[in-house]
DNA sequence: CTGTTAGCGCTTTCAC
DNA sequence: GTGAAAGCGCTAACAG
């Protein structure tokens, strides 16, 4: 902490006043404690002199609030979720909070540990991306009484307010472009790990190939790739799938789906020829591609602000809890690469 | 705050023990204070047992460090500065700060409130990339007793220990092997902001040109694009080097090699055939192109390690300052754009 | 070995 | 209208 930085008493000496008075001015508290306009200026200007800012941290120990809402991503790295924690920070700092992050790994011991580190740091509210295996912790999270929403996917059997994109409904419009396209034969990949968001998205697949009566419950399209050594494991599903004559591929996440490319490219498979491909989500190289691959994008913009404003409101008005959840549409964006 | 967590006081009634006996015990300073073995198990038992989380808030204020580093990027939803936060954090957390973070928009104003921000809410720390106009500002930034370290670029008359690649050195190694294909008037992009980053990049390229005896220094070949609207103004720019029969395009960050990509595509331009191209960064779209584009890398990951080593150094020993620049060799990546 | 106590800087009653 | 003082939860210096 800097040395030397000017406090309340301070500018309370140099203007022999007492420091109770320069705080009910300084935190604009001085209408309707009824102090004189005069001295209320010579305050500020004081204070603007000295060059006066608050300590949060006396300030939030006396009030019980930090200012601080803590963001738990998978991995800021990630545009995707870079993208959400930036339109976070936006709405968070209109309203005169900051925001302090972490990366799970999805790993639910890496977000536990994060979450209590938030919470002995007193943030006053959490945004979660909930992992796979922290449900028993964030259970117990609405024990304490500290207001929080999940955002991206839901956390299976724990009760709050959720905000994620309608990821069902993604999968079924990819899945529904394709088979317009005369597609039969439809693999699908998605990560190996229980995302409540990716397994959303396999069902609308699944849903849609029902739906045309395509639907095969003998044969298993669909391909679980590893997390960990994604890249070859995605090759060998890639291949076996290519081998068993399927004329199209749905990638449930943008990971998968530019990682697919590389391949495509290095080993000469042309798309839309050989075979048709569409994707979750719309990283910038998707545009780039030749050809450019048509993607369900995710409204993060949106998602990411009504997650603020519910954390907020439940701030504000914690008997208000609904628990809802919110799916929020995405938007088809239709290229060349089906 | 939550509300009813427990304190150190509570733990200390229910063993019947005073409050300092257990402040030392937890904070690992049982053994410099004589306490026994037996009771500061005890005391550690029932910490856990009734779930205690210590009040960083409370502890800050009164230890004046924070346990917070901040961290003011030009956009975390850039993928460039989200790997930098991401690897930021990884070195902060195993030091046992937190990190919380500011995007300036290479805005000044933005920037000196973030940091304004960030130094009332106590930040042990931080690391900035500096903006071009906030000069003054981080120049009183030294007055404060806080250690800063700048990272990405440096700021023009401050003195302060700064993190980058070696821009030049990038801007010559691209150049350089534009000049080995044979190219003969090869144009250069960049922001018309000044950034330093930015400018030390050109001066590569041009060193470059000089040194192969085909700078002509009466003829600019060097486009600054404006960083608003940057999509459209780049694309005049293009189309101004292709009249003037430029062979080969330089382009001095990601954002515009990105775009430039999308123009070459949407107009039929062909890479390399028509003109040869390469690119400072190394985004994932990079190596997703047809053809792949021929880039220089910045090693974000050392210049973030180093970056926080070189500000814990700080921290820890103040008198320690050296107010050195380090240059950071990045990765010069061949690819078929060239 | 363990307890007591004085603050860290701020807000907020309550007196005057 | 303004001042005094208590106390947020914790640490550290000092007693005992």
């Amino acid at each position: 902490m800097a040395k030397g930085r000017v406090k309340l008493v301070d500018i309370a000496k140099a203007l022999d006043v007492s420091v109770g008075l320069v705080s009910c001015v300084l935190s604009g508290k001085a209408k309707e404690n009824r102090i004189s306009k005069n001295l209320a200026k010579k305050v500020i200007d004081k204070a603007n002199e000295l060059g006066y800012q608050a300590n949060q941290m006396a300030r939030g120990l006396r009030t019980g609030k930090s200012g601080i809402i803590g963001l738990v991503v998978a991995d800021i790295a990630n545009p995707y979720f870079g993208k959400m924690a930036r339109f976070i920070e936006n709405e968070a700092s209109k309203l005169g909070y900051q925001v302090m992050f972490g990366s799970s790994d999805e790993d639910s011991n890496k977000l536990n540990s994060i979450v209590n580190v938030f919470l002995s740091r007193q943030v006053d509210g959490l945004v979660i991306v909930p992992v796979n295996g922290s449900e028993e912790f964030l259970k117990n999270l609405k024990n304490q009484s500290i207001p929080f929403v999940f955002i991206d996917r839901y956390s299976e059997g724990v009760d709050a307010e959720t905000i994620c994109t309608d990821n069902f409904e993604g999968g079924y419009q990819l899945t529904n472009l394709l088979i317009s396209k005369g597609c039969k034969k439809v693999a699908a990949f998605v990560y190996d790990t229980n995302l409540t968001n990716n397994s959303e998205r396999i069902k609308g697949y699944e849903s849609c190939l029902k739906n045309a009566g395509i639907y095969d419950g003998n044969e298993d399209l669909v391909y679980e790739v590893g997390f960990k050594h994604m890249e070859q494991r995605l090759e060998s599903s890639i291949k076996l799938a290519l081998k068993n004559k399927c004329d199209a591929f749905f990638f449930a996440n943008n990971a998968l789906g530019v990682h697919s490319i590389k391949y495509f490219k290095d080993n000469g498979v042309t798309i839309p020829n050989d075979i048709k491909i569409v994707s979750f989500d719309n990283p910038e190289a998707f545009q780039i591609a030749e050809p450019s691959i048509t993607c369900y994008e995710q409204p993060i913009e949106q998602m990411s602000s009504k997650a603020i404003k519910i954390l907020f409101d439940k701030l504000e008005n914690s008997s208000l809890v609904q628990n809802r959840t919110y799916l929020l549409p995405g938007n088809l964006i239709v290229r060349n690469s089906c």
